[in-house]
DNA sequence: TGCTTATATGAACATTCATTCATATATCGG
DNA sequence: CCGATATATGAATGAATGTTCATATAAGCA
């Protein structure tokens, strides 16, 4: 049982790579950011929209936003005085209906 | 774009189900839980096994382990003074993977 | 230049959360 | 029954985190 652990700790990837799954998967796990999320993945929204979508303050969301650009999980390009947000890539959307499908069962 | 807003609305789950969403999400944000699931998508394990794999305290595996018993995403067996975890589902390990190949980028 | 709208950001505060320590429960061997 | 080993759990503590409030930056318009 010893080699048991020893073949597995073999395999494991460095502390360092779980570290940043482990921190790629916290910025989903906010419920602000999966609405975010959800809502761009159905089109792309500036941050009015998104606030008002929510129900939630611009600054929380600007906040948010934030996180979400630091993660690369959205894109962002400003057009005259506002600023439009999509997701990045479409790992992010899998991801979703991943989460989705889980909890549909 | 008030026609955007509403229709987007329209489509979006409700606020319980994108919540339930992030907490599913949550249970993979932390650096501990990761590994322990990591290491469970290799092979079952005990207790103890996980504890001395991952170089944690047995009180620390213990509370992690109660947390994704809680989210299902292990199940667990009794075998004499030991305790055997093991994935739940196959959802846990496409997860991990999608996580693991965006990173990769 | 001044005013308005849209967005970003820093500081403060409250809450959540992971770990540790101490202790409880459970199983096995003698 | 008693001691040893494996696991679970409650309380306390320190760190991380989301929101709010106030304010800064940026763009458009008169």
């Amino acid at each position: 049982m010893n080699d048991k652990i020893g073949s597995i700790a073999h395999d494991m990837p460095d502390e360092g790579k779980l570290c940043e799954l482990s921190e790629f998967f916290r910025v989903f796990g906010d419920s602000t950011r999966i609405r975010i999320l959800y809502a761009l993945s159905k089109s792309e929204l500036c941050v009015c929209d998104l606030a008002q979508l929510l129900g939630a303050s611009q600054s929380a969301i600007s906040h948010q936003l934030q996180i979400l650009r630091t993660s690369r999980l959205v894109r962002y390009r400003r057009e005259g005085k506002t600023v439009i947000y999509s997701l990045d890539d479409e790992h992010i959307f899998s991801m979703l209906n991943i989460g989705i499908e889980h909890l549909e069962e």
